[in-house]
RNA sequence: GGGGUCGUAGUUCAGUUGGUUAGAACGCAUGCCUGUCACGCAUGAGGUCGCGAGUUCGAGUCUCGUCGGCCCCGCCA
């Protein structure tokens, strides 16, 4: 049989518009829906832009192809483009119909098991099975338009700022810290492995020491971690290194991109963002991203407590305690069950509870054994309103502050309005932490991460209390973003290595190269990487990361389109010397 | 690794105290219908109650295990 060719199409179904009115035209599509009312039938096609309605009406030739047509048959339908008498208002084309002359049957499609209309009301599960029918939907269609316009964005933005796209390797070298690694084993080197890029860290910097200047890349990561709704365990980040330059101007540049992207769609993003201490975000939202969409922050009561003549309270405070609260508006009605429920919540959350104190009609009222004449000339003397409930949390200052964050964004959901935007960059990250597991010093943020030049005579004496030029990108609540300045200094480098107890021999092998390339002038540089999926989750005002991926895995860290993970043939291990226990 | 929650027709769900033949809506099939756009009307087909074991005279329902989806904690330099 000869090949049929296709007509060129000169519109999208979606596309058509009272202009194409009295124009003959071809349009491709699948069937998104028929309606047949005898003599007459209509059908909506639909593509990539949108819904066409077609008429099928008595002057059609083959009315007998109309059998073979059901839902998701692809068609190419040639015909006239007709002004409606009744519109549809609720379609961009339905001014207009399409009276088909011809109708060629492209593709049959079995019933699908759901519609794209309807994935909003079929299970997650369904539509990662059948993804290729998900994403048939327009608004998922919408999504992935977008996506590829920021990306385009991003690459153009970065190219007029001077930065070159270079390409780095995935099959790498794996990482003694950090994530855990996704292995490849070596065929030619039998028990060697490579490893995917948690990101391109070490490969980054080296373009700092080539001498690029300014580089970036929209690149894939892979993190061998458990997942969540904004975590894959694969996923694209917006990569960026700059040499010779300092936060402030790194800053500019993302948020200028940041706000161009938001542009997209129509958000009017101000500059500069708000910025605050890592010190500062613990002791005022409990958290290191906070959602600033939340009207309330967390206040201290500790002084307060002590004049309260409570136990409970004063062995908490004999101990060194501090009282953390949160005053909550609208939130004094709650029930004694909703109480008792954020009283379990604060458990669930690894607290011991919490206390509340609200007015009630009747007077004052806390679960605590206090006085209501001191709760009185507590909401006097900081003028909390009466419908406002106070939460109360004892214990040292950290879990304090964790418990008290934590329950802040968990009662503040009612607060947060979708079309808001909170940017804010967290600065000024401890350079390190103390891994209570290992008992040993860990970086917050990568080894290569500068100390504040200021802190670095604290490196030997107080290494906790040094801080990182490091900085996070936060909106909403979700970090969008992390970088820092690099050492680029050997000596600094190879003393942040011995701080976190890496041994000699493993410096040498994991970072030997790269320690090496600092000896032959390594510039000062810093950079950042933007996490891009959750980037455009958060534009196109989704909550799951997974609507904004082609082909998600689940939770558990499976594929249920492909089936992956999935078994290989002995001779495959045989042949890169791989045993499968059990 | 831990906690929560869900799994019944193609889909979304209901299913009483453990009790006869497991229901509804949508979808699907067949027929009728010339202005529908959630078309309408009529008739019909469609079930391994995720899987396995147990308790019981009897299990969709109770117990244990297991597989899978989602959310959270840990983890994510």
């Amino acid at each position: 049989m000869a090949e049929k060719k296709l007509l060129k199409r000169e519109t999208y179904c979606g596309s058509v518009r009272e202009e194409h009115a009295g124009r003959t035209v071809t349009v491709y599509g699948w069937v998104n829906n028929m309606r047949e009312l005898g003599g007459l039938t209509f059908i909506d096609l639909r593509d990539r832009e949108g819904l066409l309605q077609i008429v099928v009406n008595e002057t059609f030739a083959d009315p007998g192809l109309l059998k073979r047509i059901g839902k998701e048959t692809v068609l190419a339908v040639s015909g006239q483009v007709a002004r409606r008498t009744k519109p549809n208002p609720d379609l961009p084309s339905g001014q207009v119909e399409l009276v088909a002359q011809r109708i060629d049957i492209l593709a049959v499609s079995e019933v699908p098991p759901f519609v794209p209309e309807n994935r909003g009301n079929v299970s997650e599960e369904l539509r990662f099975k059948y993804r290729y029918i998900d994403m048939r939907n327009l608004a998922m269609q919408r999504n992935f338009k977008l996506r590829s316009k920021v990306n385009l964005l991003a690459r153009n933005f970065l190219d007029h700022e001077g930065f070159l796209d270079i390409e780095t390797p995935i099959l790498t070298n794996a990482t003694p810290e950090g994530a855990r690694d996704y292995l490849v084993p070596s065929r030619i080197y039998k028990g060697k492995m490579f490893a995917l890029p948690q990101s391109p860290q070490q490969f980054k910097q080296l373009l700092m020491v080539a001498g690029f200047e300014r580089y970036y890349q929209i690149t894939r990561c892979f993190r061998d971690e458990d997942l969540r709704a904004d975590r894959q365990p694969e996923f694209t980040q917006i990569d960026i290194e700059m040499s010779f330059s300092e936060p402030d101007e790194l800053f500019g540049i993302i948020e200028r991109l940041v706000r161009e992207i938001f542009a997209l769609r129509g958000f009017d993003v101000t500059l500069p963002f708000r910025r605050l201490s890592y010190c500062d975000a613990m002791a005022r939202y409990g958290s290191d991203k906070p959602d600033l969409r939340i009207p309330y922050e967390i206040e201290d009561f500790t002084a307060e407590a002590a004049s309260w003549k409570s136990d409970l309270l004063d062995s908490a405070l004999a101990k060194g305690a501090k009282v953390k609260g949160l005053v909550i508006p609208e939130a004094g009605s709650y029930s004694r069950k909703q109480l008792d429920e954020i009283n379990e919540t604060a458990k669930k959350l690894g607290g011991k509870g919490v206390i509340w104190m609200k007015k009630a009609e009747d007077g004052y009222k806390s679960s605590l054994k206090v006085a209501p004449d001191a709760i009185a000339t507590l909401f006097q003397k900081r003028q909390i309103a009466p419908g406002s409930l106070v939460l109360l949390v004892a214990d040292s200052e950290a879990p304090a502050l964790l418990l008290t964050g934590k329950l802040r964004e968990h009662l503040g959901k009612k607060f947060l309005e979708k079309n808001r935007l909170e940017f804010l960059w967290v600065t000024d990250f401890p350079l390190f932490f103390f891994n209570e597991e290992e008992k040993r010093l860990d970086s917050n943020h990568h080894p290569f991460t500068a100390p504040c030049s200021e802190d670095l005579h604290l490196l030997d004496s107080q290494p906790l209390e040094v801080k990182a030029i490091a900085y996070d990108l936060v909106l909403n609540g979700i970090e969008i973003g992390g970088g820092s300045k690099r050492i680029h200094d050997i000596a600094l480098q190879k003393k942040i290595f011995q701080m976190l107890n890496l041994e000699e021999k493993d410096i040498e092998e994991k970072f030997g190269f790269f320690l090496n390339a600092l000896k032959f002038g390594a510039p000062p540089h810093l950079g950042i990487a933007l996490g891009f999926d959750r980037l455009i989750m958060l534009l196109l005002g989704e909550d799951s990361i997974r609507e904004i991926i082609a082909f998600p895995k689940t939770t558990s860290s499976l594929c249920l389109l492909t089936g992956s993970p999935s078994s290989v043939s002995q001779r495959q291990l045989d042949e890169l010397g791989i045993a499968i226990k059990n």
